[in-house]
DNA sequence: AAAAAAT
């Protein structure tokens, strides 16, 4: 990522440090056996150097409490359960994420020498996993803002926040990864988030755009799978049967959470396949014969895999669904459901399941609740704005006006970024016949752009986001397929051509701006197509500390309070609510706990893209 | 009504 915002609060190295050997004990998954991680498993016991040696004291694995719990089997609720086949003689070498034995179970192929041959995704600049760097990353914003971000959190016995990685035990290879990826402390769902995983405990979490929440799910699902026993799993003549399941509604995002799930694996010994459809299936199928631990996919293929019985669930222990409330809507729903209890996955509480979005409707969360046991809900900061980050414009703009309306945006901003390598501006349609239109508009005017939608080929998609990621074609024309998740850098404004129908999409739409720390600008044409958007777009942007223009307060008054689709989760100031404690007036202390992050940063702030560039080489991980 | 997602 884009060394977060909360990685330049504070001292982290010495922080990291001193907290590391604090007793986490509540953080120990119950009874789990030894240790041995997965590359490991098929080595000699004694053949084996320690794969990444701590090199200073900034890892905290050398403390006596979380060593100990690494450390081959001292602690009795890790003592060793003897369910693994021909295990004999491992654990007991194991310290520190590293040397020790095991034995003789399950030949994987090759633990020790698919390490090797693992390409390194962290590339060339790759020198931070045993450094560690003390430098803070400054992008001259007041991270300060956030320390007092509001969270909620219901359900029984929530586990205990975290401040550092340090503290949670992941062990040292994901560590070093992380330190690769100079995270420097975890960001607010993070913090939360990752301990109600490592407990062992289901999830809901709502968090906004651009925090965090990818590393949120994969950090413990990694570690876990390198914590567990080894299961032995089946070998059925050409099946697979992953340990984990990251589910996500377009084939971009499935590709982004891979790419972000290697480099958290790099020298783990976990393996990370993706599968998504438009792409050719054969490449993934020896991709997956190859061996598969955490599956990303889209639904689609995924089904099309489980049908040819190439892929088995049945030793799935966990799920992730990102944007899930999207996974949940009408045109998801009966392929989650399909995968999820209709297949042979294990029935919730056999498995793990943590569910993530920005947002997430009252209803969708009652529909969630079917693939949850006795889960924690989790909020992180206002639902929708992604932070005050992001400044938000309303235009009044006919739609015969709005390509001039648009030009003369694009115009003003181009003389004001004369020199600077020019931000991206992501624009925002309803159809993709008008994606195309508007695309081919704005090449015949002057302006490189290239559009996304889901009637172009899967290579055209790709080849279009490259194209405007590295700032060939600075202006992309996208349909909702680019709406959630997408994690962009330099993204300086969204423009909402057509505005959606829904307020969440919207809110998705924006947070591809305004993230990781960064400024961003989001611009929105509305007119009389839009009034069953006015009065929660108003009430957002009152949220959020942006000035709302008088006439879009007039139209707001004047629509009916929907009673539905556009009626925010909870209903209240904050979005994400529990809907569990809805009907039940208990809106007691944890209402007054949203103390609000009354940043004034307000209007007419950047005249464009502000956020300047960050150190090259690093890349986000936010949502 | 549109978009996404298997071939």
């Amino acid at each position: 990522m884009r060394t977060s915002w909360a990685d330049s609060v504070g001292n982290s190295a010495s922080e990291n440090a001193a907290i590391g050997s604090s007793n986490n004990n509540g953080l120990a998954r119950p009874s789990r056996p030894t240790y041995v991680p997965p590359h490991l498993r098929n080595k000699p016991p004694s053949a084996d150097p320690p794969p990444t040696l701590p090199s200073n004291d900034r890892v905290a694995y050398n403390g006596p409490a979380s060593g100990a719990r690494w450390g081959g089997g001292s602690r009795p609720d890790f003592g060793h359960q003897g369910y693994s086949s021909g295990g004999a003689g491992y654990g007991s070498g194991v310290r520190n994420g590293g040397g020790g034995g095991g034995g003789g179970w399950n030949n994987r192929s090759g633990g020790w020498d698919r390490r090797e041959r693992e390409v390194n995704p962290f590339g060339a600049d790759d020198d931070d996993a045993e450094q560690g760097s003390t430098e803070q990353e400054n992008t001259g914003i007041n991270f300060d803002a956030y320390e007092d971000i509001p969270v909620d959190t219901s359900g029984d016995n929530v586990p205990p926040q975290v401040n550092t990685f340090a503290e949670i035990d992941l062990g040292e290879a994901l560590n070093a990864n992380i330190r690769r990826c100079k995270y420097v402390k975890p960001t607010p769902v993070q913090r939360h988030a990752i301990p109600i995983s490592i407990a062992g405990r289901d999830l809901m979490a709502c968090a906004q755009t651009g925090s965090g929440k990818t590393a949120a799910f994969c950090f413990p699902i990694i570690s876990g799978i390198m914590r567990e026993e080894y299961l032995q799993r089946p070998r059925g003549a050409r099946t697979v049967y992953p340990l984990a399941l990251i589910l996500a509604p377009t084939r971009e995002l499935s590709s982004q959470i891979h790419d972000e799930a290697k480099k958290f694996s790099y020298q783990t010994g976990v393996k990370v396949v993706v599968a998504y459809g438009g792409a050719p299936i054969n490449q993934q199928l020896r991709e997956l014969e190859r061996g598969v631990d955490i599956l990303v996919a889209t639904p689609g293929r995924l089904v099309d895999l489980l049908e040819r019985a190439r892929v088995s669930l049945q030793m799935i222990r966990y799920l992730a669904l990102d944007e899930a409330d999207r996974m949940l809507d009408m045109g998801f729903e009966p392929q989650i459901r399909k995968i999820v209890e209709q297949m042979d996955m294990p029935p919730p509480g056999m498995r793990q399941t943590m569910l993530f979005s920005a947002t997430f409707p009252k209803e969708i969360q009652r529909l969630a609740s079917d693939f949850l046991s006795n889960y924690i809900f989790l909020a992180v900061g206002r639902v929708g704005s992604s932070t005050d980050l992001i400044v938000q414009r309303v235009e009044f703009v006919h739609e015969y006006d709005k390509r001039s309306h648009l030009m003369d945006l694009l115009h003003a901003q181009r003389e004001t970024e004369t020199r600077v390598k020019q931000a991206l501006t992501l624009v925002f349609v309803e159809t993709k016949k008008g994606a195309d239109a508007l695309e081919h508009w704005l090449y015949t005017n002057g302006f490189p752009a290239t559009t996304i939608h889901g009637d172009r080929t899967q290579q055209e998609r790709e080849m279009a986001l490259r194209s405007f990621k590295s700032g060939k074609t600075p202006i992309l024309v996208a349909t909702d397929v680019a709406a959630r998740g997408l994690d962009i850098p330099h993204v300086g404004h969204v423009v909402n051509f057509d505005l959606p129908n829904d307020i969440d999409d919207y809110v998705h739409r924006i947070g591809r701006t305004g993230r990781a720390g960064k400024t961003g600008l989001a611009t929105a044409f509305f007119n009389e197509n839009n009034l069953s958007l006015a009065r929660p777009l108003a009430e957002l942007m009152q949220e959020s500390n942006q000035e709302v223009p008088a006439w879009l307060t007039r139209y707001a008054s004047r629509a009916p309070v929907s009673g539905g689709k556009n009626r925010r989760s909870g209903g209240g100031r904050f979005g994400g609510r529990d809907y569990r404690r809805d009907g039940s007036f208990s809106r007691g202390p944890s209402t007054d706990y949203y103390g609000g992050v009354n940043n004034s940063s307000g209007y007419g702030v950047p005249g464009g893209y502000s956020g300047g560039y960050g150190p090259a080489g690093v890349t986000s991980a936010w949502d």
